[in-house]
DNA sequence: GGCACGCATGAACCTGGGTTTAGAGACCGG
DNA sequence: CCGGTCTCTAAACCCAGGTTCATGCGTGCC
């Protein structure tokens, strides 16, 4: 079981279909953000589509009691934007974990290519049914999966993603808080085959 | 925030513009289900688009150990596969849970049509727009919201589909136990404002 | 260098949901 | 009409995760 969390080729290979065209109409414009910095705030009105080139960032809902909880992350290259598609009440924001080179497309851009250039239209139906199938993933793990159960999967699927993320940013992706991750962390560690299947 | 259970009119655009083509290629056989027989079982190999004509579908995971989480109600009017868009480890079974009538078409004659008829193709694309939306709403709704807020606003966005279904359905829709639900509808009922916005 | 801040951990306590067992009511077939 | 099964509810107990308070450690800023 994957959560959501492999990269794949899907994205690097529409990216690669994009630069071309983006580079005659010339927007192609690749911009650097340090770590820590907000590629879109929730609910940006901006329904730019942001190619990720090379860094790590994560995507966060934000609640109305002000806690954060994380959507998914994108590493090295990916492409995401504020609003899947269709606008979606519920918004997140996007911010670089590390130093992060995106270029970002506005959205009718992208779509006039898709439906104009074979070549982009091939790449982005198969990213498009990575993403479904990306989503799928998680909303399987979110419901059927305990918390353990969700980082234990993450251990076997996605090392080396673990090691690259702060332990706060994996508490908020697998849905519990990082204390709780601490406590996790202990007994995956400590060897102790947890009897919980699926519980709370 | 709505959870994923709203009907809209996206799938009853697609069907309607499904039908006459389907009727052409002799492809439109309406079958009938009794309440509790299964659509197609998880892991299906057949990798068909059912198309709800009337009645309602659960879409049901079933994990290792054999506990059912709902992944999905489909009331009414709706269309869906064994298979997401592409083939997912998370596959699931589909049940009617009242007498449904249905037809059912292989995935390359809906995708032929898609590409060949621009009707369709634009009644599929605000399909996709529209299952994306509800994903990222459920997603959401499993991420940062206790189950006892999902079924407040489950309350609130869908009450008349919670009529429909049992509690049980319900309760593994939500990401919990029949008993567990059971008390929280005594909470609820009881007019206690639970303090806790999102708890485990 | 030293201070402050953020992050990760630890311990103690609380609470919501899981589990088990049990019982009341609905539905169905004989 | 009766007995079986299924669904829903109830009560008692357990446990994982939330919450709070506190400590240690790394990083950055002055």
């Amino acid at each position: 079981m994957n959560l959501g969390l492999e990269t794949g080729t899907a994205a690097p290979a529409l990216i690669a279909a994009l630069q071309a065209p983006a580079q005659a109409a010339r927007l192609w414009a690749v911009r650097s953000l340090p770590k820590g910095a907000a590629c879109f705030a929730p609910g940006d009105g901006s329904a730019d589509v942001v190619l990720l080139l090379s860094g790590l960032v994560k995507l966060v809902y934000t609640t109305e009691s002000g806690e954060d909880w994380v959507k998914s992350f994108i590493l090295d290259q990916g492409i995401f934007s504020g609003r899947g598609a269709s606008d979606s009440a519920e918004s997140y924001g996007a911010t670089c974990l590390e130093p992060c080179r995106l270029v970002r497309l506005p959205r009718a851009f992208v779509e006039a290519e898709v439906k104009s250039d074979p070549q982009v239209q091939a790449a982005y139906g198969k990213f498009s049914a990575w993403v479904l199938a990306r989503k799928q993933a998680r909303e399987a793990a979110l419901l059927t999966m305990s918390p353990e159960a969700r980082y234990r999967a993450l251990l076997t699927d996605a090392p080396q993603a673990l090691a690259r993320l702060p332990q706060g940013d994996i508490a908020r992706f697998i849905g519990i808080t990082p204390i709780a991750f601490s406590r996790i962390k202990r007994r995956v560690q400590s060897g102790s085959i947890s009897p919980s299947a699926r519980l709370a």
